[in-house]
DNA sequence: CGAGGAGTTGAGGCTAGTCAAGGCCCGTGG
DNA sequence: CCACGGGCCTTGACTAGCCTCAACTCCTCG
């Protein structure tokens, strides 16, 4: 209903989206470097199986919520914002995908994608049609494994969501956030220690369920902490240790996260004498 | 234990929830009946197949985090609830199962279970090995139907998550939760206006991101809306429009999607008087 | 050069967390 | 049998933390 609204309401781009853009460079050989699967050259010779190359730019949509499922995903380059528009316009952020990662695979079952996706910065993706996948994985075992390690991670996705939005306070969270982050940098083969991150304040609020303010508030708490240096989207994480020890700390225990002279000005303690707010 | 005497107490309710449901005579045939599947003499005569019945008692642990997975359930009598457990004991409610719902499926790809399951009450399920598992979705089509549509389920789990632990009030949260469970009764085949909640108001608050307090007072809140009518454990939702509405109402926006005005303000406050609760 | 978005920071009000007390119900043990 | 202890749930009081609004800077883009 209001998801072929908003689709209806971006025909150019639709235009765009639908363009047949052809099979690009390797095809399926691209496919299985991507995911780091060796494969048999006789799966790759034989034909039949077709892997489009689509390239998305910033703030583009790969697919929208509600549309139908022609093809699974593969990010080769960028990154993407994985999200959920409620009626009045609100966007959750489900969660953000980078090289590897699969996108729209949670369609594939229903036919109907759940989320829209939308790239962060200029990205590259391939496609798979449903019909493909199932012989790609029929022909290569290895390229099976890898889909269903994939399946795991994403039925996992719950128990993440859960963490980052679970009653703690804000520092928190985003320190949960960053932790999350840097460790699929390191398993992606990139540093976990110097990011930058392709997502606005915005995206990382909605994420872990708080106000845009509070994650900048945040940043700069988990830098006076000695945990971060940040610059803009630029964040270096000076003391991983400490930073996962906020990422483990809940709410209902002491504060015993930072007690390492973290604090310059207790601001609370400032703020003791405001008055009282009885009824 | 407390749930057993919990669920003692409330006679003509339970009469009324745990009516008879098919007394199981075991084995596939009884697997295929719960879900609603029909199947072909052939595939049930023919053995190879074992279905194991299960009993759990209330408060026990159908399986562990971290457990190797060596069989799917499928919830048959009773109800569950799905939980992560912190470094520090704190426990993440993931989602509450029961009758015909799958429970260790996000297993099946990586041979360990991401999470705990505890039974809410006695409870009985039915046990599937992996491998026979394979066997019946082949033998069974329509079998295989009804996994791949659970399937889509769990991966669209993450959506119901976030949509109930974000940035919102703890009423709206709390009204989420029980339209997202009323409906679910509903498919059941169940009555959705009158429900008797399994879980504790603790199992509750862990669930949607608030204190336990906070639950209890929001409840207190959508009865003096008229919206529901609360009697410790007993739910009956007086008008459900109202409890949708609020549902919707969201604390932020983002400027991006709508380009008009149409700002649904912040809180559905204007539903203030309601004589009473007590129906 | 102005417009506008992204990010940061401050002030203040309000939500919800925390602590506490009390009611209710049960199981245990005297 | 009853007293006791301990869960669960509710409600009240207090207040810490977060949301909201607002101002400002920086940067990009037309």
């Amino acid at each position: 209903m209001t998801n072929e609204a908003i689709a209806m309401r971006v025909p150019a781009m639709d235009a765009w989206y639908l363009r047949p853009q052809a099979a690009a460079p390797s095809g399926v050989a691209a496919l299985l470097a991507l995911l780091g699967v060796a494969a048999p050259v006789e799966a790759l010779l034989a034909g039949g199986i077709t892997v489009a190359t689509r390239r998305v730019r910033a703030c583009q949509n790969l697919f929208h919520e509600g549309a139908r499922a022609e093809a699974i995903h593969f990010v080769a380059v960028g990154t993407f914002k994985c999200l959920h528009v409620a009626e009045d316009g609100y966007e959750q952020v489900l969660g953000f995908n980078g090289r590897g990662e699969v996108l729209g695979y949670d369609a594939m079952f229903s036919g109907v994608h759940p989320t829209s996706v939308v790239a962060l910065e200029d990205s590259t993706v391939f496609a798979l049609a449903p019909a493909d996948l199932t012989e790609l994985c029929r022909r290569v075992p290895a390229f099976e494994r890898a889909l269903q390690r994939e399946l795991s991670r994403q039925l996992a996705q719950r128990v993440v969501i859960a963490n980052l939005m679970a009653a703690v306070s804000a520092e928190v969270r985003l320190a949960r956030f960053l932790v999350h982050l840097s460790d699929r940098m390191a398993e992606n083969g990139q540093s976990p220690r110097r990011m930058l991150l392709r997502m606005s304040r915005r995206d990382i609020a909605s994420h872990i369920g708080v106000a845009h303010e509070t994650v900048s508030r945040s940043f700069s708490a988990l830098a006076q902490w000695g945990c971060l240096a940040v610059c803009n989207r630029e964040v270096e994480i000076l003391d991983s240790e400490r930073l996962r020890a906020c990422a483990r700390s809940t709410r209902g225990l002491t504060t015993d996260t930072p007690p390492t002279r973290g604090r310059p000005t207790l601001r609370a303690a400032q703020l003791s004498d405001s008055s009282r707010c009885a009824a």
